[in-house]
DNA sequence: GTCTATATGCTGATAGAC
DNA sequence: GTCTATCAGCATATAGAC
């Protein structure tokens, strides 16, 4: 009934690993840093991971990747026109962002970048990842009235732009890319709904 | 007249110190590894930037930003149509990446995920490049016809699209984020250009 | 499964001869 | 301005008691 410490060692060690990542990255995000975070001793860590940080890294990555693209239909949901769903799922991501200082709201982007050309393991699990993210979204927007190809080549331009306006804002302090990125995927819905 | 070796030490610093950061961010690059690369000395490196690590990779940003964003004019100059001009850079850059392997064009995008909460003085540095591209940007796009507002509305989006589609194609190893991030910001130049 | 103590190598940075 | 030798500290990872 208390249940006041329900998460497991080996959940702990993700979540902490997905939150350091997030503002950190890979790199700079040591082992150290990361027991302390998630009050596990170091044997803990290379018994649930025996392959170590980048298996760490993966999970973390997998996990929290898994919850990000849910916040699609979340933030869309609500508006009945998709051209007025898109641009308000960006300027909620930005007033997010704004809100928790400038932090990343999840880690796959920076990582991706990071390790893309030097971790070959890790970038096949920010590509799994990020293939995840298309099928889900291309699903998602098809189900809300989109041909499938529109669908797919909507969800890719949305998906960069998303990732892409996050670094800018973030590095910025400003919430004027995010805004602008959903105004220009704004236009991309417009123009794919005006020729039916 | 000879000149067979032109590059001071402090260039070859920065170009080294660009080019593994271009592919393997800030964090993971090493001062050893820069030294071997630049054929420096570790001396000269700190001779040359006192403050070390971080002064170099400053340095590193601010030159390889200031010759990315060229490459914008240089790649739209072709095009009498804004609406041809803007997926054909990104249809540019595509091409480019797949060709080198899929190393990134510029250092500037990963070094900005990965510093913008950790790294102060580095996520200043990355925030006045960008700055500077969105000046130049604007500028040009202004040249091409547009209202100003509308020209730093349209570099917003597109620097964005670019930023992530370059993360999401090096990732997923394949060119479809930049050409479907190239349509898209066509949509919004035709948007744009139909209001007049 | 948990935890401490420790090994080994690499990190950024410095001292000081030339 | 160049270069070598070296520092102290932190990195990842492991051994082995509990």
């Amino acid at each position: 009934m208390t249940e006041q410490m329900s998460t497991s060692t080996r959940d702990r060690l993700t979540t902490a690993t997905a939150e350091l990542m997030r503002a950190q990255g890979y790199s700079a995000t040591s082992v150290k840093q990361i027991t302390v975070a998630a009050r596990a001793p170091m044997g803990s860590l290379y018994h649930h991971f025996p392959e170590g940080k980048p298996q760490l890294a993966a999970a973390a990555l997998r996990t929290s990747g898994a919850a990000y693209i849910q916040l699609l239909p979340l933030l869309m949901d609500p508006y009945d026109d998709l051209r007025d769903a898109v641009p308000a799922a960006f300027d909620a991501a930005a007033e997010q962002i704004e809100q928790t200082g400038w932090i990343n709201m999840c880690p796959v982007g920076t990582v991706a970048g990071e390790v893309a050309d030097s971790e070959p393991g890790l970038r096949e699990v920010a590509a799994e990842v990020i293939a995840f993210w298309i099928d889900e979204g291309t699903d998602y927007l098809t189900s809300r009235g989109l041909a499938t190809v529109d669908a797919r080549e909507l969800i890719l331009a949305i998906l960069s732009a998303l990732e892409g306006a996050f670094v800018l804002s973030r590095t910025l302090r400003s919430a004027e890319p995010l805004h602008a990125a959903g105004r220009a995927m704004a236009a991309r819905v417009e123009a794919m709904v005006a020729v039916r």
